[in-house]
DNA sequence: TATCCGTGGGT
DNA sequence: TACCCAAGGAT
């Protein structure tokens, strides 16, 4: 494992302050003041939720419950109602029970070590230092989004943070790097630089005081850092598409205009064989394949052919061929959406690629006779 | 790379 | 569209 939290940047605290102090923000509700109340409900409401979201709640919730003791004496009923709309509702009655135990263990008045702290409900070791820090001046390391996505730019941490190695790692290096004095201007500058700087999807990087020491920038990653959470394996579909050839052409069919493959020529599809995370159908339904040739011909002869794996953003889809001929095919009935496509023609046609390339691969000699053309 | 909890926003 | 993510914590 890479030890990257050994190596320590003395000066990195010292720019995080100074930035803070010229282009953090200053003048949210829950700054300029060491009232715990006020910080802490400010840190629990701020729990995955982001500041525009809270601003309306946390002016509502004190209006409400102007005291530690208001809220601690209120029915959970009420503090329910003033959480409402704000999710995770697990965190209001936390904040519920965590103020009757200050009122009770602590006669109303918050204690100032993190680990007490950690030990009410709702408070983790994050919220704990965020509070110890705003409302005591205590040295303690929080980690949160943005300090993971700040840390994994700035020091080029090329691993999944939600990964607990990697995670107790952050702590590590966020426990090395506390400055040893203004730790109110670093929590903060932290946060702020994570939220109006060192954003997610456009970083300004330009503005930004860390850039020279920026591993992510040096090595044009910050479009790749932090590591995204690993996708589940995307669904799997299976779909059953018929090859109708007749005479060196073959029956094409106009796909919805919207959708996968919208207004795209595709194959025409046996219906009920898409089924969403089922193995590859083992027989081929032949009461559907007769309904579903019989507008066109006489099914003369069939052959499965080796299915074809495509990978969409979401999902995987394979693709079984059936390829089959007709005999005294039919005219086509009045509606536009199949048509008889020259067999030669397929390269010039408007196909999704994976259909192409499998038309292309079976009108072979077609092809191959276009390209000896050139 | 454990999973759930909620809603709003970005891509 | 569907997915990811956001001032995390509890289980």
């Amino acid at each position: 494992m890479a030890p990257f939290e050994d190596y320590v940047d003395p000066t990195f605290s010292a720019t995080v302050i100074a930035w803070q102090k010229q282009h953090g923000r200053h003048a949210l509700p829950w700054q300029n003041t060491r009232d715990a109340y006020l910080i802490w409900l400010s840190e629990i409401m701020l729990q995955q939720t982001q500041v525009t979201a809270v601003l309306g709640y946390y002016a509502r919730f004190l209006e409400r419950f102007p005291t530690l003791r208001d809220l601690a004496s209120a029915p959970v009923e009420d503090v329910m109602a003033q959480w409402s709309g704000l999710g995770y509702y697990t965190r209001a009655r936390n904040l519920h029970k965590c103020a009757q135990r200050v009122v009770a263990e602590y006669d109303g008045v918050f204690p100032s070590a993190p680990a007490l702290l950690a030990d009410l409900p709702g408070i983790g070791r994050s919220t704990a230092a965020a509070i110890s820090a705003f409302s005591s001046g205590t040295r303690a390391a929080i980690m949160d989004g943005n300090v993971k996505r700040v840390f994994a730019r700035t020091f080029g941490i090329d691993a999944y943070p939600g990964e607990k190695r990697v995670e107790e790692a952050m702590w590590r290096r966020a426990e090395a790097l506390l400055p040893e004095t203004g730790i109110e201007a670093y929590t903060q500058g932290l946060m702020d630089f994570g939220a109006t700087l060192c954003t997610r999807s456009s970083p300004d990087c330009g503005r930004c005081p860390l850039q020279p020491r920026c591993v992510a920038y040096a090595t044009d990653r910050v479009k790749d850092l932090p590591v995204r959470k690993p996708k589940k394996t995307s669904p799997e579909k299976h779909a059953v598409m018929l090859v109708i050839i007749d005479d060196g052409q073959v029956l094409l069919e106009q796909r919805p205009g919207s959708g996968i493959w919208g207004g795209l020529l595709s194959l025409p599809e046996l219906d009920g064989h898409v089924l969403a995370g089922e193995d590859c159908p083992r027989d081929i339904d032949q009461d559907a394949l007769a309904r579903a040739v019989a507008p066109f011909g006489e099914i003369e002869s069939q052959e499965r052919l080796l299915p074809i794996v495509h990978v969409f953003t979401h999902y995987k889809l394979h693709i079984v061929p059936c390829r089959i001929t007709v005999a005294r095919r039919l005219a086509l009935a009045g509606e536009a959406t199949h048509v008889w496509y020259d067999g030669a023609k397929i390269a010039d046609a408007p196909l999704p690629a994976p259909i192409k390339k499998l038309l292309l691969d079976l009108f072979g000699d077609a092809r191959s006779a276009q390209r000896s053309m050139f």
